[in-house]
DNA sequence: CTGAAAGCGCTTACAG
DNA sequence: CTGAAAGCGCTTACAG
């Protein structure tokens, strides 16, 4: 790999004024051909662009941005990742980013302390637009951000601060779907098993299950906190819900994740049956929610249009213009499968 | 969000002449300050980085760099995430790199064509180092990078241009271990699922696991090929191999993901008790396989150590260390679940 | 339609 | 230890 003698080549690659030269041509005249709406000669751009392939040239956009004040970077600020659902949406959203010839950089930030850090290093490469990707920036951060006159948007989260934009899956009405699909099969006894408490998508869900409860005459569901959206926090869930004096008949977990490590415990360390015993929902749909081994009922969230819309937005924003603060809700879908069935009411 | 007026606030941040007209300083000194091994008075160094902080200064990396010849960016090139391996080890090494003040260009290439034009607009941003994530770089790709005197380290994937700089997992040694494991169950019926077949680490699982039979004169294992490290590559293999004359009573899968696959088809649709009728393998050591609904026998690879000895490489590529080709192979670890258990023979 | 010139925000020899 | 000056690779008014 890189000799030192490689490492010197590389500070000498073909540069636009080797093009200019090579062609006898001003330099301006060779930065307008790599600009589709400057002003030349068709003829000149051909010619231009030909050499260029030959040399193997392309624009530095470091330089470029220099003068610009566009970098055609946008930074995808990342927290929880361990829940699958992440890695999709961070692949579709690079993805779709790259067609429209923006680059991403990735920043993931472990604790909350870090994150205002690493915030501040991924602002100083100067991105055009921020994605936050299931993450709470403190306050300090959205205001660096506003200092640094980079707009953010939100995915799947709805800061506190309602003035932002994004995009979040329409979780209150998500809950609505689980409660009447729940009390629909008959389920009286519901649950309620919580993710990180302080998100909105937990607040949001709960907020539609609960209150669509009350709205029907159920019984208020029970509410038990996980602490995180992971396996290990629907695990640990499962035994303060078994020890429970009045276990549910039916449980509604934040998301898929959650209710895998739910089940896997109450199957193996009580032996519940599952639709049979208890009656189980998530939330994301995640593929694997899919696969017999879980075989989840579940709300998918709408992950294509989520990512489009993102995406969108992202455009719009490079290209300078003024979005008002606002949060798309996307309805997610209700996908029936086999931890839900009829309850002793039905 | 970015209103008309915050985007034009944005194209004037403080720059470090505003920096030094602050100070009465020159813009030598107050770059200084920022360059840790410069020259310049510790009490100068104080003052100006405690007005920078108060102003929010920071070095912008882009002009930084046109000069330095070095980004601080490292890109890191994925194709195959759908394997729940890979969004561990994309989140390690980003937060390790983060670590030492690296910033991640993340690129996904979906298919291969796309792949080189990805990496070729990667290149474009002239990341300091690239490495390459599960993924097969063509040749046209590798020169390129070498053009641009871009070192590259390949992360779990041996190309089959040896002369190349990266870590994997000791994929042959793991074959073995999962040879000698079986056998030493009992089971002498032995067959391998494997996922892409031009990929080292089906090769070398593969080549070690098939070695060792032949080597304890055990018959050669039968080979079924899933074409993909997917779920439902294990999926489909399940069927096949079911359909085969000679089914085995072990099976070895070129990876986690296939096997949970597998072995949910063979449940599910064949009624096949694991590891009753057949034992199963994996290789990876994903968190999944570790979960009471697969609890899956598996070879787990060393992700901490494979990420830190990735991290160190980059880290002295960025330091301009001329590094000789070579791959790196860290031993994996058998870790024994409900999966296999003693064979007909034992 | 093309070119000469200034300048984006930095760093780095070179003097002092 | 500090400063004046040149220059990294581009783009963009401004003339022509």
């Amino acid at each position: 790999m890189a000799t030192l003698t490689e490492r010197r080549q590389r500070k000498r690659r073909v540069t636009l004024l080797d093009l200019a030269e090579d062609l006898g041509l001003s330099t301006s005249t060779v930065s307008r051909a790599f600009d589709k709406d400057a002003v030349i000669a068709p003829a000149t751009r051909d010619a231009i662009l030909k050499r260029a392939a030959e040399l193997g040239y392309a624009p530095n956009p470091m330089a470029r941005s220099l003068i610009t004040k566009s970098t055609g970077i946008v930074g995808i600020f990342v927290t929880d990742i361990t829940n699958p659902f992440y890695p999709e949406v961070l692949t579709k959203l690079t993805a779709g980013l790259q067609s429209i010839d923006l680059k991403v950089m990735l920043t993931v930030a472990d604790s909350s302390e870090d994150a205002d850090d690493q915030l501040r290093l991924l602002l100083s490469y100067q991105p055009d637009v921020v994605v936050v990707l299931a993450a709470v920036l403190s306050s300090e951060a959205i205001e660096a951000c506003r200092n640094a006159g980079t707009p953010v948007v939100f995915f799947n989260r709805r800061p506190a601060d309602a003035r932002a934009l994004g995009v979040t899956c329409d979780n209150v009405g998500g809950g609505i779907l689980v409660a009447d699909h729940l009390i629909g099969l008959g389920h009286r006894k519901l649950a309620f098993v919580a993710g990180r408490a302080d998100t909105s998508t937990n607040i949001d869900r709960w907020e539609g299950f609960s209150s669509r409860c009350v709205e029907r005459g159920i019984p208020a569901p029970r509410r038990f906190d996980a602490g995180y959206f992971s396996y290990d926090g629907g695990y640990q869930a499962a035994h303060v819900l078994m020890n429970d004096p009045q276990p549910p008949d039916a449980i509604f977990c934040a998301n898929d994740i959650l209710a895998i490590g739910l089940m896997d415990c109450l199957r193996r360390e009580y032996d519940i049956a599952i639709p049979g015993d208890i009656s189980v929902v998530g939330f994301d749909g995640i593929s694997m929610a899919s696969w017999p081994s879980h075989a989840l009922t579940t709300v998918r969230q709408p992950v294509e249009k989520m990512c489009a819309f993102t995406i969108d937005l992202v455009k719009k924003l490079c290209q300078g213009k003024a979005l008002k603060p606002r949060i798309e809700r996307i309805p997610g879908e209700l996908i029936e499968r086999e931890t839900t069935t009829r309850g002793v009411n039905a």
